[in-house]
DNA sequence: CCAAAAGTGTTGTGCGTACACCCATGG
DNA sequence: CCATGGGTGTACGCACAACACTTTTGG
C-alpha cells in the first residue's frame, strides 16, 4: 500500500494557465499520499504551486450605514468591477502585515489597524482566471472612513453594503462578494461577542453613538433604554470620562471611553 | 507616494533555510505596495514564495471521551512528537480534497468524510523551521475512530485529548498544539449551532447516545431530561425511526436518525 | 412651552433549570 | 423486587422586552 516515496512530477509540463476542467479530478484522488516526508510530514522542498494572498474586507460606518472600502479594477480580468483590497503574501511575512500593507496602499490609512481577525480561506481552484489563487480574506475596522487620498489610491472608494449588486452600487469582481458577505455577517456577530463597536466609533463616545453603530451594522432599531442596561452590566466593555456631549437638542449624554475586555460577558445579544 | 509598479527581486540571494530573525521586519514595511497589476490586482505572474498546507484537527468520541487523530513524526524536525494529519495543496485542489487526502493517508478511512469547517490559518513565519509554510486548519469528524491499518498507517492513533501532554500522552509538534486546541473549541461551539453531533454518532441512535456526545465533548453532565427536550424542540436536528434499542438494562430508549436541517433553531446551549 | 434625546423605573411574559415522578427492561 | 436508564410533568426563578416616566437641553 505504501508508496517509496517518490511521486510524480506534476509540473512535468510546465504549468497551463487555468485548468477550470480540473474540478471533479481531485475528488476521486483518493490514493495514499506520497509524502515526501515520511509519515507525519510532507514535502515542501520544491517551489509551491499555490499563490496566497490576503484579502481584506474592512469596515465602517459612515452616516448611520454600513460602509466597506472597495477598489476599482483597471485591467483585465474584470475591468471596472470592485474589489477589496489585496496583497501576496511576502515570504516572512504575518497575514496581519500583509493586511495592513494591503489597506495602506489603498485608503490612505499611515497607521496599522488594530482589531484584525481572520474570516475564511477562498479556495475555488478556479476563482482566478489567471493562476491558482488561494486567499485568506481578514476582518478590519476602522472609526474614521477617510476618503483615499489621490493619485494611485483614487480608486479606493467606501460604499455602502446595501448598495452593492443594485443599480447605483458596484459590482463586485471575482468572488469578493462572498468576502464582503462573510465580513458582514462576522461583524455582525462579534458585535455580540466582542467589543468590536468601540473601534466602530471615535473616542469619546456615547452610548447613543455606540447604539447607532449597532444599529448600522444590524440594520435593525434597539431599544435604547435597554441597550444602555446591557452595555453598562457587561464590564471592560466601556468606562466612563469626564464631561457631557451635546449634539443638537436633547438632554446631554455621558462620554465614554473603551474598556479592557476585549470579549463580552454577558454579550450583547442580536435580536432575531 | 505611488511607486511606478517596480518591486525589487524579493528572491535575489536564493532562499535561505530559516529566516526566524526576520520576524518584526515586515511590522514597519507600511511603504504602498508596489502593484505588479495596477489598482485592484497584485503579480502573480511569478512562482510564489509561500507554500500552503492543509492540516486536519479530526475529532470523534470513543468510550465517553473525546479522541482526536495523530501520526507519529519519524524525522526531523521533531521527530517522536505528534502531529495532526497534513497534506500539501495541489494547484487544482480544493480544500477539503486535499483534507480528505491527508486523513485517508493516515486513517485508512476509504470515504470521503463529510463535514469539513475551515478553523484557521496559521500563519507565524517561523512555524515550520524548514520554510515558509502557511497552513490552513480544517474541522472535521467521525463516528467511527477505527484504528489505522498496519504498513505506512501504522502511525496514525487516536489519542483523547485530555491526555496531550500529560504524562502518557503526546506531545505535538510544531504549532500543531494550537490547531487541536482551535479545534476542540470550535467543535465545542458547533455542537451548540450546528448538527454536527449526529456525525458523531452511528445511526441509528438514541438521544442518549447523542447526550453522550455532547457530554464527552464538553466535558460535562447533561440533565437527560432537559437535553431530549431541546433536542426535539429543534426542528430538522433528529427524526424518529422505528424501534427500540436495549442496551444492558433499562428501559428501551426510541431511535433516531439525522434530521434535514444543518443549523440549529433554537440552539442547544452550553452551560457555563 | 414643545420637541427630542438621555437616562431611570417597573412590570409581565417566557424560558430554562431543577427535581419529582412514571415506564420498561435485565438481573 | 431492585437497579438502571428512558421518558413525562411541573414549579420556581430569573432575564429581558416593552413601555411609562423623569431629566435636560435647543428652539
Amino acid at each position: 500500500m505504501a508508496k517509496d516515496g517518490k511521486k510524480p512530477d506534476r509540473r512535468a509540463g510546465e504549468r497551463t494557465k487555468t485548468q477550470k476542467s480540473a474540478k471533479k479530478r481531485a475528488k476521486v484522488a483518493l490514493e495514499v499520499e506520497a509524502a515526501s516526508d515520511g509519515p507525519g510530514g510532507y514535502g515542501t522542498d520544491d517551489r509551491p504551486d499555490v499563490a496566497l494572498v490576503v484579502d481584506v474586507a474592512y469596515f465602517a460606518v459612515d452616516r448611520g450605514a454600513l460602509v466597506v472600502l472597495l477598489v476599482e479594477r483597471g485591467r483585465e480580468p474584470d475591468p471596472g468591477r470592485w474589489a477589496v483590497p489585496g496583497a501576496v503574501l511576502e515570504p516572512d511575512e504575518a497575514l496581519t502585515d500583509a493586511a495592513t500593507r494591503a489597506v495602506v496602499a489603498r485608503a490612505g490609512i499611515l497607521e496599522p489597524f488594530t482589531r484584525v481577525e481572520q474570516l475564511a480561506v477562498f479556495d475555488a481552484p478556479d476563482r482566478d482566471p489567471r493562476t491558482r489563487v488561494v486567499s485568506t480574506a481578514v476582518l478590519a475596522v476602522t472609526s474614521t472612513p477617510v476618503p483615499p487620498a489621490g493619485g494611485a489610491l483614487a480608486s479606493g472608494r467606501w460604499w455602502r453594503v446595501d448598495t452593492i449588486g443594485t443599480d447605483g452600487g458596484p459590482t463586485l469582481a471575482f468572488d469578493h462578494l462572498d468576502i464582503v458577505e462573510a465580513g458582514v455577517e462576522r461583524l455582525r456577530s462579534r458585535l455580540e461577542q466582542t467589543d468590536v463597536a468601540t473601534a466602530l466609533v471615535e473616542e469619546p463616545f456615547t452610548l447613543g453613538d455606540l447604539r447607532r453603530a449597532y444599529e448600522a451594522a444590524w440594520g435593525i432599531e434597539l431599544e435604547p433604554a435597554n441597550f444602555r442596561r446591557k452595555v453598562l452590566a457587561t464590564p471592560g466593555f466601556v468606562a466612563q470620562t469626564a464631561g457631557k456631549r451635546i449634539v443638537g437638542t436633547g438632554r446631554p449624554a455621558d462620554l465614554y471611553v473603551r474598556g479592557a475586555g476585549a470579549v463580552l460577558h454577558p454579550p450583547i445579544p442580536r435580536p432575531r
